[in-house]
Order: C-alpha cells, then structure tokens, then sequence
DNA sequence: ATACTGAGGCTAACAACGTTAGCTACCCGA
DNA sequence: TCGGGTAGCTAACGTTGTTAGCCTCAGTAT
C-alpha cells in the first residue's frame, strides 16, 4: 500500500500585486501560448507598462520561475492523489495515466516548467524531489524510477509538439510503456 | 536477424554557397549553442552581412530545416549500424546507447532536430520514417517502438537539460530502460 | 505642519533579433 | 551592346527583454 501523504514544502506567500502578476502570466501562457506572455502583453493585461512589472519582480524569468513551482507542485499533487493506497504493482498505469492528463491539461505550463535547464537555486527547496517523488513511490528504485519518470515525460513532450506520426493511437503508446515498466517494479 | 540495410532517402544537394552556410551554421551551432545562432553571426562567419543570406535560403528556419534533416539522417545512420546483423532481443541496449551516444555527441543539433514541431510540409520524404525504422526493427510493434523511443528522446532531453538530480548515475537510468523494455522485444 | 522615504507607476531609450525594401555591381548569353 | 539574373550591400521596421531616470502619492518622523 502506498502512503503518498507527505505535504508538499511551503512556498512563501506572494504579496498582493506579485501575486495577480503571476495569476495573469498564467492566464495569458495558457491561454495564447508561451509566444505570447510577453512583458509587454503582461502589462496590458494588468493595466500597466512592461517596465513596472519590474517593480515587482527581477525580470521574466522571476515570473516564470513561480510557475514552474505551480507546475510541480500541482503535478506532485496529481501523481499522489492517482496512487495513493493502491498496491505498488497496480500503480504504474494510473501514474502515468495521471502525468499525461495533468501534462495535457496544461501543455504550455507544462513545457514551461520542463523545457530547458531547472532554475535551482530560484526554486523552493524540496519541490523538485516532491514532485517526482511518487515516482519512487511506485517504482520503489531510483534509477527505474527515473526511466519511468523520463519515458513519461518523453511521450507527452513528443505528444505535445506532434512529433508522433500522424493517426498514431497514443493510448496504445502509453499502455506499451506501462506494461513494460509495470512488470519489473518495485523487484526486490 | 536484423537486416537494418535500407537506403536512406536522398535530398536533393545544395548549391555551393547555400552549402556552405549550413555547414557554417552547424559549426556555429554546435560551438555556441542555439542561442549563437543568429542571422547576423552567420553572416559574420561567412564574410556576409544578414541579409544577403536571404538571397539563399527563404530564412532561418529554412536553415535550421536543413540542419534538421542531416540530424535525422546521422541518426538513423547510427541506429542501424548499431542494431544490423544481431538478433532483435539483445538490440535493446545497444540501440538505446547508440541513441544516446549520437545525441550526446551533437547536443544542440539533437535539440533542434527534435524541439518544437517538426516541419513536415518541407521535409524531405520518407527522411522522418527512414530515423524511426530501426526501433520498429527492433520492437517490431509500433507502439512499443514508439514507447523506447519516447522513453529515449525523455532520457536524453532530461539529460541535456541537466534535470536529473546532482549526482545521478545515467548509465543505470538507461540500463533499467532498457531492461525493462528488453523482455518485452518482439513478441508476438 | 513639514520634511523624508519608499512604493509603484510612467516615458524614453538601448541592444539584439528576424526580416523586408531597394539599390548596386557583376557576369553571361542573345 | 544590351538586357537579365545573381549576389552582395545599406537602411529600416517591428519585436523582444531590459535599464535609467522621473514623478506622484501615502505614510511617518521630526
């Protein structure tokens, strides 16, 4: 049975215009792409000027760096709420059954928090390790527990950007690799 | 046994100065990195001036598309001299590190091969399906042919971005990969 | 009351990007 | 000799993220 109970690490709270900043960043990717949130357009948006957004935040990349944070977190929480109290054996399909809805759901915020290299010392500590940890849950050894993790995020990323050759049934795709990785977790 | 020995598709070749742009282009690309690809250091590089390259080519993505094609080429090159002439159940592994290998070995040129959207309409045909092959030999499913090869293209993006946790020991990742999907090779 | 200080907005501007328009020099075939 | 295509150039446009410097207003200390 997996306890998949662990709260995920506190971030500290943004003030009050920080934090609509964030909101509609959020608003705009999702909605028109990541092309789109552009400092200027985020300005608009908020009825203010590009620059003043630098009253508030560093730059760009400080605003995208809270929604990456919203991506882990919500994707932790996703993963666990799929897996938990289910047996390990039974749980690699709806974990990744879980990681391709969220992904789906949000594909921009998805791309934007694993495109590229991870902002470490940006981030709050320990929500990296939140995040992915079901999968150690689930897999029960780290290094298959990252081949899973990297197969999962290998669809979606290919899936995302219709990489698979046109009429492709991705469902059967991810059954492929459930079935193969569901057969050897969690090996003592 | 594999016979992984079919001819690539042929592009029609490039005049000599449009050659010699891409081949500049590579070269800056694989030095510096993407974001040093530029129309202006291009220029710079081949003692023209940015516009000029337009008299070649419609743009840089039509550059880029070029650059493209070669990576999927070598690609498939790669991957069917890795797997030709053994049998399809020990081609697991040297398939996934012949994948792995390649990329490693041209980082950015993998990134912008397999970033983003692929171009079909501009493509050469048959060059996309010709890269895929030797996975369909080897898993001789579809799916699960598409299942390492995401589960590959996730590894290897993880890794160039430098998303696995400080510390982690890749060659294991790829080994549980390919463990995992080796006992389920070809079957019938 | 007066002065100071910080927060939060503004305009103007910069450098770099891809790209377009329009001009010019050259070579080659009719 | 006279076009016409080829391949270069400069100037410029519209974006992008970002910086510098100014202004206004609220709140507080003197």
């Amino acid at each position: 049975m997996i306890d998949a109970s662990s709260p995920p690490p506190e971030r500290e709270p943004l003030s009050g215009r920080a934090a609509e900043i964030v909101a509609t960043a959020r608003v705009v990717l999702e909605a028109e792409g990541a092309d789109a949130l552009t400092m200027r357009r985020l300005g608009d948006e908020l009825g203010m000027k590009a620059p003043s957004l630098y009253k508030h935040f560093d730059g760009k990349a400080a605003i995208e760096l809270v929604l990456v944070e919203e991506a882990l977190l919500e994707m932790g929480e996703a993963l666990r709420s799929a897996i938990d109290g289910l047996r390990t054996v039974e749980a690699v399909e709806p974990l990744l059954r879980a990681y391709r809805r969220t992904a789906l759901d949000h594909p921009s915020l998805y791309r934007l928090a694993t495109l590229g290299p991870l902002p470490r010392e940006g981030l709050t500590p320990g929500v990296e390790d939140w995040a992915g940890e079901p999968f150690l849950l689930v897999m029960g050894e780290p290094h298959l527990a990252q081949a899973v993790w990297s197969a999962a995020h290998g669809m979606v990323s290919l899936e995302l950007d219709g990489r698979y050759p046109p009429g492709s049934d991705l469902d059967r795709t991810w059954t492929a690799a459930a079935s193969a990785f569901g057969r050897n977790g969690n090996v003592r």
